[in-house]
DNA sequence: ACTCCACTGGAACTCAAGGGTA
DNA sequence: TACCCTTGAGTTCCAGTGGAGT
């Protein structure tokens, strides 16, 4: 039995007490959003499973409770289409009444730009995946604190024209490097202290993890818990050995559940396929064999390019790509 | 160095769906 | 209920790019 299951779940927002090595950098983001200037710019840079989200969940936490300040939570994951983002925040920001489908985008930048009578944060997670990088300057224009969270800046800007990245381009950075291998077994050893106080494991077990997580706290978490979940808390190596490749797994899997029917389809093929990467042209001919009422060849690059972002496909190549799955 | 051609991705377009309104 | 508006998914077209062959 887990005593505080949530230690264990690698997106739930931990007790502030939970966050190891990422102090300076929450201290420097409260600091930065207390109080929330309008139209300021906050970016939060780094690799997968670093800590970014739950760095700004856990600073709106604590905002929200100790400051009357509105906040909304975007992932670009899930709401890409400019339109969809200016839709999530003006229900979250705004007092309108407004229906999804019928209001223009003109009237929802209206909306934002009306005098808030409290001071307002957004988050965008994901950021560099946003389909239309406009809405960036659409947010950047209303007064709203924003905060963007991007693996890496070029994917951020990429796609926007000189005038409006050089605009964006103010505002506070903070960089979260990945984990090393000790760092990450620190946090394991706070999160295990709290979810496991029986302390069935040993410091060389959750070195053994962090060793093998690649700096990626959310596969280390994962994989503490699925070891964890196998043994009821008895952790040994071989436990361990195990529970690492299905960790990996589930949050694939986790991952692969956002795709449609035709996305999967055009993932499918590429899995079945041992170890030879296919050209794009080869997925495409496949897939097309596999479905019913099949997509053209150009919407599955467009699908491919998605798979890529999702960071589910590995693309070889530079110009004749080249797709297989990472492993 | 040159040409050819497959590949890529942006832009413009169509279409279906969903909600508002008269 | 018919019409209008907006959106998002998908298609078509096409200019640019780079690899392969000569």
């Amino acid at each position: 039995m887990l005593s505080a299951p949530d230690a264990l779940d690698e997106d739930a927002v931990p007790e502030r007490e939970l966050v190891v090595h990422r102090r300076d950098e929450l201290d420097r983001l409260r600091k930065t959003l207390s109080p929330p200037t309008p139209s300021d710019l906050t970016y939060l840079i780094g690799p997968t499973g670093t800590g970014k989200t739950m760095l700004s969940k856990l600073v709106v936490d604590i905002l929200e409770r100790k400051h009357n300040i509105r906040t909304v939570y975007i992932n670009c994951w899930e709401h890409y289409e400019r339109t969809a983002i200016l839709y999530q925040a003006v229900s979250g920001l705004c007092d309108a009444a407004i229906q999804r489908g019928s209001t223009g985008r003109s009237e929802l930048i209206d909306y934002l730009n009306d005098d808030p009578p409290q001071p307002q944060i957004l988050i965008l997670d994901e950021a560099d995946q946003l389909a239309d990088k406009r809405v960036l300057y659409d947010l950047h224009e209303a007064p709203v604190n924003v905060v963007l969270i991007a693996n890496n800046e070029d994917d951020l800007f990429a796609d926007i024209d000189d005038r409006v990245r050089s605009r964006l381009a103010v505002g506070q950075r903070i960089e979260c490097g990945a984990y090393s291998t000790r760092e990450l077994a620190e946090i394991l050893e706070q999160r295990a202290a709290h979810a496991l106080p029986s302390r069935r494991y040993t410091p060389q077990h959750l070195d053994w993890i962090a060793d093998h997580a690649d700096g990626d706290a959310r596969v280390a978490i994962r994989t503490l818990r699925v070891a964890n979940e196998q043994r009821d808390g008895n952790l040994d190596r071989p436990t361990i050995d195990e529970a690492l490749p299905q960790a990996r797994s589930e949050l694939r899997q986790k991952s692969l559940h956002q795709l449609n029917d035709h996305q999967r389809a055009a993932y499918d093929v590429i899995a079945d396929v041992d170890d030879t990467p296919l050209t794009t042209t080869e997925v495409a001919e496949r897939y097309q064999k596999r479905v019913d009422n099949p997509r053209t060849t150009r919407q599955v690059r467009t699908y491919l390019r998605k798979l890529h972002q999702y960071n589910l496909l590995e693309r070889h190549g530079t110009s004749n790509y080249r797709w297989s799955l990472i492993e």
